[in-house]
DNA sequence: TTACAAATGATAGTATTGCTATTATATTTG
DNA sequence: CAAATATAATAGCAATACTATCATTTGTAA
């Protein structure tokens, strides 16, 4: 099968789904086609009953995948943080200046991938697409703590970890570099949808990349006195 | 009827409404019970059902008020930016210096207001806690497109320019100001999020006010050299 | 005060959704 | 080949998000 599942190093949270989709044929298609049932409709005008038909198995089947649509797209969600987790991993760990390193940090996590022009794959790009336009659905609920205490969020809270001490090189004293971090990673993401939707809430006019653009000059002139 | 009605300056775009809710004594019923039961049970398990039962009417009345529990969620979130943009207008119109305004902006703009201290009322926080919790639903849709077309968003736009108005006054040069805006306005809510939620994600421990605080040194940190 | 329109209440109904349950049929594995 | 497992086919159900109809109340103007 053609996708990116092979490069999923971290796995993914057994309680998002009841049997592992990664384990047959008819699990990855479900994968596969969500995301660009999800792409395609929208969360909430997608159901497990059109996906069924377009893969040509039942409601049931599906559901004996996951357990709700809730919890597919949290899947999805994971999925996409568990690629940027690896890719953030590689690409940042045979550089020793710290300053470089947020700079790469801060590339990957603010700049939509350009599937013909890198080397991956394009359900990363879809992912990505889904996390900006449908994640918040899925965090925004009254289940966000019990999900939480499940260890949904793990993989998440491990990518900002990792950014925050790579931070942490660079501007050892600096107060608020969690939040520095999340703001960067959801606010990028919200400007990207802005610009499509909503453009005179952005300066996309600026440049091409204005999103990095903005958040590299922002968080380096936010640190530099905490710097080394 | 004791609300914060009357406060309201900037009338509510007319396409999110059938009949203006403000014109009748069950129309602002509905309003002010949904932002308790909005609230209480979150956007998803909110039905116009159990809004009409716990104010005496029927599912029938509230849809000749609202065409769908969708568009009465865009009419609160209006609201609170009509809120927003009278409070705005009467906190900044009397200040000269440009800076103290700015930082005014930035308090009305990332803090939770404390109902106790300041002189709104209840309702104002309600809202915002509406704001913080279920705006993206209504955002982030298919729909987004041609609701922006019928000027649903007027109001918050309106809010973000006059701020991008007072920053171009401290630093005329700065390149963008408008994300910097919504990413304070927009962050400042996640953050509030995730401080009650996921508060490894932020800074929440090193201050009160700590989300005023990181934007507050943020902005000015990033628009210091284009300042006058 | 009556007349008449507008607003509301009461009730019913519909298509869809999100999910469960049951049984039959493939498919894999030992 | 037998047994276990996965999937298909089908049905069903409670809730949701509306729509429709008609009776009743209420406000308002002659």
């Amino acid at each position: 099968m053609d996708s990116i599942l092979h490069q999923i190093k971290i796995p993914i949270n057994e309680k998002l789904y009841l049997k592992d989709p990664l384990t047959s044929t008819i699990g990855q298609k479900i994968l596969n086609e969500s995301i660009n049932f999800i792409n395609d409709l929208g969360f909430e005008k997608f159901t497990f009953k059109k996906l069924a038909l377009s893969i040509s198995t039942t409601e049931a089947t599906i559901y004996r995948y996951f357990e709700s649509k809730h919890k597919l797209l949290l899947y999805l969600i994971n999925w996409y943080w568990s690629c940027i987790a690896t890719r953030l991993l590689f690409e940042t760990s045979n550089i020793s200046d710290p300053i470089l390193k947020l700079k790469k940090a801060i590339h990957l996590l603010t700049s939509i991938p350009n599937p013909q022009k890198e080397n991956l794959l394009m359900n990363e790009l879809l992912l990505k697409k889904i996390v900006i336009n449908e994640a918040s659905k899925v965090i925004q609920t009254k289940e966000v703590d019990s999900e939480n205490k499940d260890g949904v969020f793990t993989i998440y809270k491990n990518v900002v970890d990792n950014v925050v001490n790579i931070m942490n090189e660079v501007a050892p004293t600096y107060k608020f570099p969690n939040m520095l971090v999340t703001s960067m990673i959801e606010g990028s993401n919200q400007q990207h949808f802005f610009a499509e939707h909503l453009p005179k809430l952005t300066n996309s006019d600026v440049e091409n990349d204005f999103v990095e653009l903005f958040y590299q000059e922002l968080i380096f002139k936010t640190i530099q006195h905490d710097s080394v």
